[in-house]
RNA sequence: GGUCCUGUGGAGCAGCGUGGAGUGCUCGCCGCCCUGUCAAGGCGGAGGUCGCGGGUUCAAAUCCCGUCAGGACCGCCA
């Protein structure tokens, strides 16, 4: 090394040592005769003081030093409580210029923060600032804990290709033309679903690896192009198992990075009740504010909103907006425009009088007298509240239109508990939702096992069949999910058989691991957690771009690289990417 | 694919509603001064295709249309 310490560990103990110091310029306070300047590493930052030093003028933000000088005490009333070196400062002997900087194109300060584009453009001058930085240590921090509790646990870190075949998550796939197989297209995996599971046939029994998973799909804040999961798959276990491993994994992480203590067992809801109470399947559980089932309250009612949706054997229910009677008439009308927004056709909705506790608004002269009387108790609203309602045939419509305004509302009247950390496992997915043409498709993925009442009859009602699958929610966020799979032959033919996949389509699509099966396949079990999100809640970060250390924008683009690029004919020709399908 | 927000010297913003000279703020940059600052300070200075294209108008950063880029949401994504 050619230094002999690191900047942000000089203490007063140093106080007389000769020392070399490596680093940038973070900031410089010129004063003519002497010169301070922030002298920044990976370690923090320490003052350096030039003294009639010609050199030192010359000196600007980041470029990038080599000091030699002594440590000492900084003369009394200079101290700097704000710096954890702030005690002390090196009084250079020797400058040495490494390297000189241009004006930056952003500031690299912790007090300023440029936009996305730029801080992508220069992510080299974005992470030199302390909040990114600490964000990738944190990342680095978390996959070193997850590790030691996975090896402890005798699991085996496999990598599995990235160059494979499509793999049935149901996303549209990134493709690689086979050069040598003019006409024929790898595939980025979307998980390495399938070759963990053939790992399990392998008898390896328990995998792991921090798997990065590519999808071709429209970004959000949580979403990248490409993005990584801590893949997780064991042999000869229960959904308990796997749970209660998941859970040693998270308390360690949240133990040691968010010094929070996750209380095992972390609570259990089915997906029913989730959708019943929470309007989700990803509940939000730092705040109450649960939803009310007013299908049977307002049978017979002559509103032909609610009764065309109960006559046809759906759903109406209703959310509290505390203190919502207080909103404006164009505040209330902003409800209905933010429904239309998510499809819906609106949101109706009756404001309790915060005197009288009178029911008003359009939806109330549409309700009898007693359905009115006794509406306040029945969904547990007080004088002055809102009481919002969606009503439709598809009733897990209604529940997600009324879960999404459960969210909204608790934002908007400040619910949320920032500091709280609301972990809850979501059991008992249905194996299938109908696929809008008269089908069925899967939830999970095609290799779920039904559960133990369903096994038998799953085909009987595929609307109603319940799984083995999890997913472990915090604070709203989806942050793993898993299930145990299928490892008899003729469960998964009768699924395939559900789905609609033929025999031939299955074969054809993953027959290499149908027929794996043939050879005693184990019972097994598995998870995937979403590293991303899981770090992006760890560092407090809104966007899974924050602890991504070279993200992609909204449209697929790296601003830094300019991926992706157009290809020359050359590089076209030899690609084979315009090779007809031969076969 | 849809809805919405944003785009103004190197960075972050204001200006736009109600059109009237590229107007303003903070930081950075350049020069000079300055020996105890720590977001140092003082004086002076440079730096602009108001994202791009078109339209309306005597006149457009400002109004209209289109387009590009960034972001949020819906669709989509297990």
């Amino acid at each position: 090394m050619i230094r002999t310490h690191q900047a942000g560990s000089l203490r007063a103990a140093d106080a007389g040592t000769t020392v070399t110091l490596a680093g940038w310029v973070a900031r410089r306070r010129d004063h003519g005769g002497v010169t301070f300047v922030d002298l920044r590493d990976a370690s923090g930052v320490v003052q350096v003081v030039l003294r009639e030093s010609p050199a030192a003028h010359a000196l600007r933000n980041e470029f990038c030093l080599l000091v030699t000088g002594d440590v000492r005490h900084r003369p009394a009333g200079n101290e700097n409580p704000e710096l954890p070196t702030g005690e002390v400062e090196v009084v250079v002997d020797e400058l040495v210029v490494l390297s000189e900087s241009d004006t930056l194109p952003l500031p690299v300060d912790d007090e300023q923060t440029a936009g996305d584009e730029v801080r992508l453009r220069y992510r080299y001058l974005d992470l030199r600032r302390s909040g990114p930085a600490q964000a990738l240590r944190m990342r680095s921090a978390a996959n070193r804990i997850a590790r030691s509790v996975l090896h402890r646990h005798d699991f085996v870190e496999v990598e599995t290709p990235t160059l494979t075949r499509s793999t049935p998550e149901g996303a549209r796939d990134f493709l690689v033309p086979a050069r040598l197989q003019p006409g024929s297209w790898y595939a980025l995996p979307q998980s390495p679903q399938l070759f963990k599971q053939l790992l399990m046939v392998a008898g390896l029994e328990r995998y792991y690896q921090l798997a990065r998973c590519y999808r071709d799909e429209d970004f959000r804040a949580d979403r990248q192009p490409e993005f990584t999961q801590l893949d997780i798959e064991l042999s000869f276990v229960t959904q308990d198992d796997v749970i209660a491993l998941s859970e040693e994994i998270i308390a360690a992480l949240w133990r040691e990075l968010a010094g929070h203590q996750v209380v095992a067992p972390v609570p259990r809801i089915t997906w029913h009740d989730a959708m019943g109470r929470y309007g989700s399947d990803k509940p939000d559980r730092r705040f109450g504010l649960e939803l009310t089932d007013l299908t049977d309250y307002l049978r017979g009612t002559e509103f032909r909103v609610f009764a065309g949706a109960i006559d046809a054997g759906g759903y109406v229910g209703t959310v509290v907006m505390p203190g919502g009677a207080s909103q404006t008439r164009k505040e209330l009308d902003g409800w209905q425009d933010w429904a239309k927004a998510r499809g819906a056709r609106g949101l109706a909705y009756v404001v309790l009088d915060a005197e009288t506790g009178q029911a008003r608004g359009p939806v109330a002269k549409n309700l009898s007298a007693g359905q009115l009387a006794g509406l306040a108790d029945a969904v547990g609203a007080k004088p002055g509240d809102a009481v919002f309602f969606a009503a439709a045939t598809d009733r897990r419509e209604a529940q997600e239109l009324l879960g999404a305004a459960r969210v909204e509302i608790a934002g908007r009247v400040g619910l949320v508990d920032e500091s709280a950390w609301a972990f809850c496992w979501v059991t008992d997915a249905p194996m299938f939702e109908p696929d809008g043409q008269g089908g069925w498709t899967a939830v999970h993925h095609p290799f779920t096992a039904p559960t133990d009442e369903w096994a038998d009859r799953f085909e009987q009602a595929p609307g109603d069949a319940l799984a083995y699958a999890y997913d472990l929610v915090c604070n709203g966020h989806e942050i793993g999910g898993g299930s145990v799979r299928i490892h008899r032959a003729d469960v998964q033919r009768r699924v395939f058989d559900v789905l609609g996949i033929s025999a031939e389509q299955a074969a054809d699509k993953f027959g290499f691991l149908l027929e794996a099966f043939r050879f005693g396949p184990p019972p097994h079990g598995g998870i995937a957690f979403g590293w991303d999100r899981i770090c992006a809640l760890l560092t407090g970060a809104d966007s899974i771009r924050e602890v991504i250390a070279f993200p992609k924008t909204r449209g697929g683009l790296d601003p830094l690289t300019g991926a992706p690029t157009p290809i020359s004919p050359e590089q076209r020709a030899e690609a084979g990417v315009d090779t007809p399908q031969t076969g």
